[in-house]
DNA sequence: TTTTTCTAATCAATCGTTTGATTAACTTTG
DNA sequence: CAAAGTTAATCAAACGATTGATTAGAAAAA
């Protein structure tokens, strides 16, 4: 009974979080996320208290797990910086592209200007993230591995901004790059690597010393 | 009075734009749009038609300038691969971020999953600058002038991305950049320039030809 | 006057939420 | 064991509030 329930809690955030990321915050009534989900209207309420529940409930699912892997390739001691730097490419990718939906509907909630309870608390996951980058970034600099002439915040703009291009406007980025970017098996045996080997790449070209890039 | 009329229209359009952005076009309400306007609510169905209506008309009145900019530079025969580069770059970040609130609003809703008539016509609107640049990159190619092995379609995407992570996630880019990128002074004293230079940079050390990149 | 612009009042529809009743399963009691 | 009591889970129905849109008519402009 209590693992039926967990269950039935998952099953109503895996269709909310699909549902969310088709229309938006706004857009999701709670009679479409019920109806889609097969459970009674008042469930959700019940379950999770509100609208709002729903949606706090998808992030703290998804969250956790998804900060501990990047911190830890951050502090690996063994791992050089470009080693750092290719590995939280790699792990990021994967992540973000298995978990695209959820991204999705992260990336729609943190794009209103206006300053909420819930944007802020976007930001604050999101910042940690950011932070374990920038660190490898600093780190890298501050040892010699990486040009000391570089933008960090712009460069994690680039970082950041391309998959969110790739996930989040993906009837664009369909287009650009030839396939359906929303199609699981093209993720896994065409964008996934492509996408890894592409910013691993251009990672490489713009943070590598020897060149002289300077304008 | 057409003149009289035209600047209301304009200044609804203007207050919606702002509304759009700031709450997503479902969360913005014709109430809260008109009472920030300071003209009564039916005037936007009496304009516009209905909300969807003033919703394309803010389209309409930014989309014509922006596409011609741009495709006369991709037309440009004076210059060569590295200039028009440039020069795409320079006005792309140009009129993005003085459009800032046009395209937060634009990328909200071209984001949502679900493939509407709207979601389509923004997407062939955005296809027609996303397709001088690739013809930029194309011709670069081609000539010799870039490198060889380069990913187009990602590169593209990070172009376009980095842009909108700046303008469309400005509450975390704000905070990795150091300065409210929303503040009119700080974009064109700061924001404006770093970003252009930054971009041009980035697309010279991962397009220069005379780079050993491949990993 | 005729036409255009604008307003207050109102519309049906939909929103998120709450309610009271019912079901099913487990506990306690006798 | 069986009856009574207790609990969480589920449902249809309805709640007040808000949505986008429409109306009839006043006000202004021509």
């Amino acid at each position: 009974m209590e693992k039926e329930k967990t269950d039935k809690k998952d099953h109503i955030l895996d269709v909310a979080e699909k549902v969310f990321a088709e229309l938006g915050y706004d857009g999701a009534s709670t009679r479409v996320i019920s109806g889609e989900a097969g459970v009674n209207m008042a469930m959700l309420n019940y379950y999770f208290g509100s609208k709002e529940g729903v949606f706090l409930a998808i992030f703290e699912r998804r969250i956790a797990s998804f900060q501990s892997t990047l911190l830890g390739i951050g502090a690996d001691e063994s791992k050089d910086s470009w080693e750092k730097l290719n590995k939280y490419v790699e792990s990021y990718v994967d992540r973000v592209i298995n978990n695209n939906c959820f991204h999705v509907m992260l990336n729609r909630e943190i794009s209103k200007s206006k300053k909420t309870d819930l944007t802020d608390k976007i930001t604050d996951i999101i910042m940690k993230n950011v932070a374990v980058f920038q660190q490898i970034i600093a780190e890298g600099i501050a040892s010699g591995q990486f040009n000391n002439d570089v933008d960090e915040a712009l460069l994690t703009a680039t970082l950041f901004g391309t998959k969110n291009y790739m996930v989040n406007t993906h009837h664009i980025s369909s287009r650009v790059i030839g396939y359906d970017v929303m199609d699981r098996k093209n993720q896994d045996e065409l964008l996934k690597p492509r996408l890894k080997t592409y910013l691993k790449k251009l990672l490489k070209a713009y943070l590598q010393p020897e060149n002289d890039n300077n304008n």
